[in-house]
DNA sequence: TCTGGGGTCCTAGGACCC
DNA sequence: TCTGGGGTCCTAGGACCC
């Protein structure tokens, strides 16, 4: 059996716990550049605001209800996703944590000596009382249909956090009670094919025929399928290794000259540099592409990226770096009103690395060193203290809105709270 | 005025090889 | 009229996920 632990609106979860006042009160966090709501909680829900809502066109919502508003924070929500799978790991020993809010836990053997819901619900109330975060978890004999115990658990408080599906009368109940866009690996192409195939509902699916879903469908729609039915077939072992790393972000304001682009793009040239460093890799290929704001249409539209393959795999910032700014050079066209810019490193090998005989770079390892001291200098001074000079100021006109952040009351020592009594 | 960011896997088709 | 068989690698695009 498979347990899944969903935290519930993890990232607005994250902040109330620091704002303790806003318990029963509608709270939002927004995408980068203040954009666009990501997470919400149910009292915000309820008054209208969905996810992906642009917060400028709910102004109105959020001034009426006294709307608590904020910036988003990832340092603060990996931090407390840290502690919550730490905690779920203590109870549970094979641990695939799925994203930031989302683990698996592997409970075949625990069945035998423990009951699995009460088990679980002591792992639920240990969280909750140790992090005030809220979970949901699943139970059952594969991920997908784990995935719809946890919602199931978020929906009915009458399940107190865990929700088992953990015979085939619970199942085929669950199933059809389920809404088929809803499913872990439905789409919304998958979903419209369903439908005009006259599905309409899990169960349905679950119980066609092995050959009408090969006929119908790939590999993907076949694993979901074979999943709905209790065989479990999706492997989530945790990929320790990324094979793509990418920095983009949107402007705070559009900018327009080359100077601009180049320091926007050599930032995040060395983000991506450090956190390929961080995993212990080197990229072949670095892509640059820069991009104008397609919701302006009065403005005059452009897109382009291009791309270097490396002669040795590298994880120097300076090399990557200025690869990027020879980049830049090639496909930024002058006039143009930019909104977004990004670096995507590629082609990422671990380990041994097969030199050339021709190296156009002179002392690799000591430049590779050099970039591993900047990495500890702003570990422990903070982002950006020592870096490129072509990366500009701190503060750049292009730097991301983000105008209701909260602290970094988990990983900055400034930024402790203060509790008063 | 203001509209996110970062990933993975799968498949088909082209290019190329012997 | 008839023109082989069997591979690999790479890339772009689709679909999906959080």
């Amino acid at each position: 059996m498979w347990a899944l632990v969903d935290a519930n609106s993890f990232f607005a979860s994250v902040e109330k716990v620091f704002h303790p006042g806003l318990r029963g009160k509608p709270v939002v966090v927004l995408s980068s550049n203040d954009g666009i709501i990501v997470a919400l909680t149910p009292e915000s829900k309820a008054i209208g605001l969905h996810r992906g809502d642009p917060i400028f066109k709910v102004k109105d919502i959020v001034n009426r209800y006294n709307v608590a508003v904020f910036s988003t924070n990832m340092m603060l929500y990996a931090a407390m996703s840290k502690r919550v799978a730490g905690i779920i790991r203590q109870s549970v020993d094979r641990v695939d944590q799925y994203s930031v809010d989302e683990c698996f836990a592997d409970l075949s053997g625990y069945e035998s000596h423990y009951n699995l819901e009460e088990y679980m619900r002591g792992v639920a109330d240990r969280i909750k009382l140790w992090t005030d975060i809220p979970v949901s978890v699943g139970i059952a004999p594969t991920k997908t249909l784990a995935k719809i115990g946890s919602k199931f658990a978020k929906k009915y408080p009458g399940y107190r956090s865990v929700c088992a599906i953990d015979n085939d009368q619970k199942r085929r109940k669950a199933l059809s009670l389920f809404e088929l866009d809803d499913v872990w690996g439905i789409g919304r192409r998958t979903y419209e094919k369903l439908m005009s195939l006259g599905v309409h509902t899990p169960l349905e699916f679950a119980d066609k025929s092995g050959d009408w879903v090969a006929r119908h469908f790939h590999k993907p729609g076949v694993q979901t399928w074979k999943e709905l039915n209790g065989f479990p077939c999706i492997d989530t072992t945790e990929i320790l290794q990324r094979q793509n790393i990418t920095t983009s972000r949107s402007f705070g304001e559009m900018i327009t000259t080359i100077e601009q682009v180049k320091a926007s793009v050599a930032t995040f040239a060395a983000s991506c540099a450090n956190k390929l460093r961080g995993q212990g890799s080197s990229a072949g290929v670095v892509t640059v592409f820069l991009c104008s704001n397609f919701f302006r249409k009065d403005l005059e539209q452009y897109f382009n990226a291009g791309s270097y393959k490396f002669e040795v795999p590298t994880a120097d910032t300076l090399e990557i770096t200025d690869a990027a700014m020879h980049i830049v050079d090639e496909i930024y066209k002058p006039g143009i009103r930019y909104k977004k810019s990004g670096v995507m490193i590629g082609d990422i090998t671990s380990g041994c690395i097969q030199n050339v005989l021709f190296d156009p770079i002179d002392k690799r390892e000591e430049r590779l060193r050099l970039s591993f001291q900047l990495d500890r200098l702003n570990q422990k001074y903070g982002l950006k203290t020592v870096r490129l000079a072509v990366e500009g100021e701190k503060s750049e006109p292009w730097k991301v809105k983000s105008e209701h952040k909260s602290g970094n009351y988990l990983t900055d020592i400034n930024d402790l709270l203060t509790i008063h009594i």
